[in-house]
DNA sequence: CATAAAGTCTGTAACCGTTACAGAGTCAAG
DNA sequence: CTTGACTCTGTAACGGTTACAGACTTTATG
């Protein structure tokens, strides 16, 4: 198939079915006589799989090895656990981090009573460190 | 003074602040006979209300707005609280998210059993959607 | 005073992941 | 045969920062 139908049946969009290609995290295609790319089932199956994982916020690198290891099905799950124990990890400390920010954010915002801005709390909030 | 001491007495790396002149963020210096930028302690005030609003996970362009709002002495602080809020707002929105995305991984994560990636549940679960 | 070292300048490109565009070529239906 | 939909390549944009090259200036040391 050509990469519009590609396109819908794996929900990337063409840009980057086409960008994936480039960085080497999808399998190069096929051409058609007219230099077309041409898609397989294993294709789409690959395209979903990265789409998902990109929505679960695995970065590309991590990705590109999830893919790598997935096509070598003797070895042990240990590798896989790692990557998602780790990318785990991360988020949790992305969350404390925008947890912390909410709280001096909410802190500063509190102390403004609303007057001009001469005497603007949150801005010399900001101001001072 | 120089762009050096103004590094070091912001904390701003030396290419960060001619990035924030560039981009409009911070007021354009004075300059030498040499050419030399000749900052003055306001560029220093600029520069730590940048990087603490950036801590605080600000954009160039929010930042942009409450340094030109400070200006503006006899402003209200409308201006200034909103956009603390819709920064605010974001921020929890980010937090809920990475905390869905958590969820599903942990989710994930637990259904595999240590075996073969030929059987890992991992991988499984990332390619079906 | 000469030279070395440190500092600064400009312009450009890299990083990540994606999207958008221009300009050219190809394919299908009317 | 023409129109429109599709695809190709290559390049640049987004945001925010950092890094580099090559040229220049200033300061410190001999």
């Amino acid at each position: 198939m050509k990469i519009g139908e590609a396109s819908r049946l794996s929900g990337c969009h063409i840009e980057t079915i086409r960008h994936y290609e480039r960085v080497g995290i999808l399998s190069p295609t096929a051409r058609s006589e007219s230099g077309y790319r041409c898609y397989t089932d294993h294709h789409i199956q690959q395209l979903r799989f990265i789409l998902h994982a990109r929505e679960l916020g695995f970065s590309l690198d991590d990705i590109r090895e999830l893919l790598s290891l997935k096509e070598q099905s003797d070895l042990s799950c240990e590798a896989v656990d790692s990557i998602t124990e780790k990318h785990l990890h991360g988020i949790h400390n992305r969350i404390r981090h925008l947890e912390s920010l909410a709280g001096e954010l909410r802190r500063i915002s509190a102390s403004c009573s609303g007057g001009h801005i001469a005497e603007c709390r949150i801005l010399e909030a900001l101001g001072k460190h």
